[in-house]
DNA sequence: CCCTGTCTTCAGAAATTTCTGAACGTTCGC
DNA sequence: GCGAACGTTCAGAAATTTCTGAAGACAGGG
């Protein structure tokens, strides 16, 4: 279990990793300290006491979260404060969202395919196009199959596949 | 075909697209560059010229896009001068090296299920954990399949599956 | 009503990122 | 060698992003 701090620490590490994938370094902290509470769900204030920062940093991070749908409203028993929690898609949803960019580039693309004539460069803008409508085709299809493959071995909990490649190339 | 003016504004709009996925301004200006040029290979001058901006800028947008993998040198017979040219993987290098930070989540989630006791936050974290496994495990085999299906469509050019989905949910 | 606790907004401060320009290598032709 | 053309580095300027603190909006209790 180790301690709170080390708690602390990982929750850190964890918040500087998803700003390095470029997400808002409060958004980011926030959304570390849904994941490592052991409570159901957080309060602006909660979040303030934890993250050491003021009532208007959380409150932006709270903006940005729900907006991203990575939290939701939890409307709990008798308290008048507002409280928050992880959506369970999460992670699925801050994949597919950083994949609502990428159609964005093939936008891009596609329009630079119409804006030069015949040459290199159309061929170079062609290669590209074709590449990110492929993935754009097929990164739905990868998520879905991780959350079937989730509900499927519901029972063996705790483990799962578990394994990593070597070094990539 | 277009003019010129078109070419450009293109070409900006396409660097602004990489600039949200997370590219450096000038690095993704340089590499539209490369991309909606005609020519063969571009010299730092060039790049210069054609951006408008300093020497400077480019030799460092030059050093991002080749430790990046995404530009090489390129010898041309009887010139001084250092020629550069877009890489023929560079888009799939560039979706590659996005997942190496993707690593570095998961590392950090690792170092968070070991860091908490049993409880919400571990169960978080273990998700988190089995997901961002998965990505890591699939998504070189999706780089590859799209290079595969490339190779085999050699013919047919100019068009491609050619297909995006309607709005994402 | 007014007061208190909670949250939001926003202007400006602070920190960070990005660009430039000048000084300094290198290489090659002469 | 010397000079010219190219490229790189780096300190500081400029622009951008991010955080804060103070002011204010809103709801419910007394």
């Amino acid at each position: 279990m180790t301690g709170e701090t080390d708690r602390r620490e990982a929750a850190e590490r964890l918040a500087l990793a998803l700003v390095a994938v470029g997400m808002q370094r409060m958004a980011a902290r926030a959304l570390a300290a849904f994941l490592f509470s052991d409570e159901e769900s957080l309060t602006a204030g909660d979040l303030a006491d934890e993250l050491e920062v003021s009532a208007g940093s959380v409150s932006g991070a709270i903006r940005t979260l729900a907006q991203l749908g990575l939290i939701e409203r939890s409307f709990v028993a008798g308290s008048r404060r507002e409280h928050f929690r992880m959506r369970e898609n999460a992670w699925t949803t801050v994949y597919s969202r950083q994949h609502s960019m990428v159609d964005d580039v093939l936008s891009a693309a596609e329009k630079g395919v119409d804006a030069v004539g015949p040459g290199l460069a159309r061929d170079r803008l062609l290669y590209m196009r074709d590449f990110y409508t492929f993935l754009l085709n097929e990164v739905p299809a990868l998520v879905e199959r991780f959350e079937q493959q989730r509900a499927g071995s519901q029972r063996s909990r705790g483990s799962g596949s578990r394994r990593r490649g070597g070094p990539r190339p």
